[in-house]
DNA sequence: AATAAACCATACTGGACTGTCTAGTCTATT
DNA sequence: AATAGACTAGACAGTCCAGTATGGTTTATT
């Protein structure tokens, strides 16, 4: 019979953890952050990071996942009264703006890196980019059902747009070079590509 | 006086470790590959590999910048008697069969966990999707005095058209996801972005 | 033949890091 | 007050690797 005589693990030590760990993981990468430093930054030893998780990899998982969730990327309340083309550009100056966060790019450099060696990435494809995508698909299959679109494939009409928006400002982030755009140029950019799906795909 | 008994050091040499630096970087990564392997892997003394380049980040440049070299992304050769739309068509789908062939997405990869700890990135860049870029901007603009295209802004046109090719398919090869379209289906998927791209901006 | 440099093989140094272990302190429950 | 488990602090074993050092071999030049 179990008593219970347990001492729950603290949550709020288990919180300190994971924090440090995601914010160190993201800027440094996974090989380039210790045990030890993510003990010492939560201000916890580090016989308490092992009891808490169980090795490095682990740890890492736990806190990539914890990331994820708090970055909810989608914008998900869609204001149903929007017009069509109104909407397309609020999503696309809304995910520009996401996706050039310091986080976000730290994450995504930190899942490229660990491609292949760990689950990360899928755990990363699912709660982030996946999301997006899902709902983009279905707020373009209602526009086509309502004849504010026309568009035969779905599927490739949401990566384009999606595409050109994410892509260029993302790649120059993950590489870590200068903006090419101000973050207003930037916005203007969305914009056009806005427009530009709109062009192509009104009916 | 310098005498001139100065043997060279072997361009074979050197050449046997950089391809096997380079091979094995963009698999691994620049951590998970030691100088060691290098040398093994080059049917080289380790030492011959210092000599040669003086130290591990030393090495690593050399050798991407040589993978960069060999990769000359762009089609090259303009077919000038190509109408605008087929030629949109012909570089949407050469494009994407390069970028997600595993070279280049390695290299992608290596560069993007390296960024901001070498030069390696600007490096890549300037090799690489610049490159393109500019060809693809300069191409457009001609066809905007020749009146084919009516492009407000170039530079924006051309990364929508560039985005939207590369990114999805890059985005979960680098991921090291699953592929979800078949090599045909991305060529599809190509060739629409012409469509579409041409659609928006034909005069 | 003498020489100098390019090379090879391998041992070694020094440092960093993961994960374990120990010995002891703190704290909530009984 | 007793106890079990959460926690701390630091030592430690084992591994890996960059870079150096050593000592010997090959090869082109003079």
């Amino acid at each position: 019979m179990q008593e219970k005589r347990v001492r729950l693990k603290s949550e709020e030590k288990r919180n300190q953890i994971i924090d440090a760990a995601g914010a160190l993981f993201i800027v440094n990468g996974f090989e380039k952050v210790s045990m030890e430093e993510i003990a010492k930054s939560a201000g916890v030893s580090k016989q308490t990071v092992y009891s808490h998780f169980g090795n490095k990899q682990q740890l890492f998982t736990a806190a990539i996942d914890c990331k994820c969730e708090e970055y909810d990327l989608a914008p998900n309340k869609i204001p149903s009264a929007m017009h069509c083309e109104e909407y397309l550009r609020f999503f696309c100056t809304h995910l520009a703006a996401l996706l050039i966060s310091d986080d976000a790019i730290g994450m995504f450099r930190v899942c490229v890196a660990e491609a292949g060696r760990s689950e990360v990435s899928d755990l990363y494809w699912q709660a982030g980019p996946q999301k997006i995508r899902s709902q983009l698909s279905a707020y373009l299959a209602e526009q086509n059902k309502l004849s504010t679109l026309k568009i035969d494939d779905i599927d490739t009409a949401a990566s384009q747009l999606i595409a050109m928006v994410v892509c260029e400002s993302q790649f120059r982030s993950l590489l870590g070079l200068e903006k090419l755009k101000s973050d207003s140029d930037l916005h203007l950019y969305a914009e056009k590509c806005a427009e530009m799906f709109y062009k192509s795909y009104r009916a």
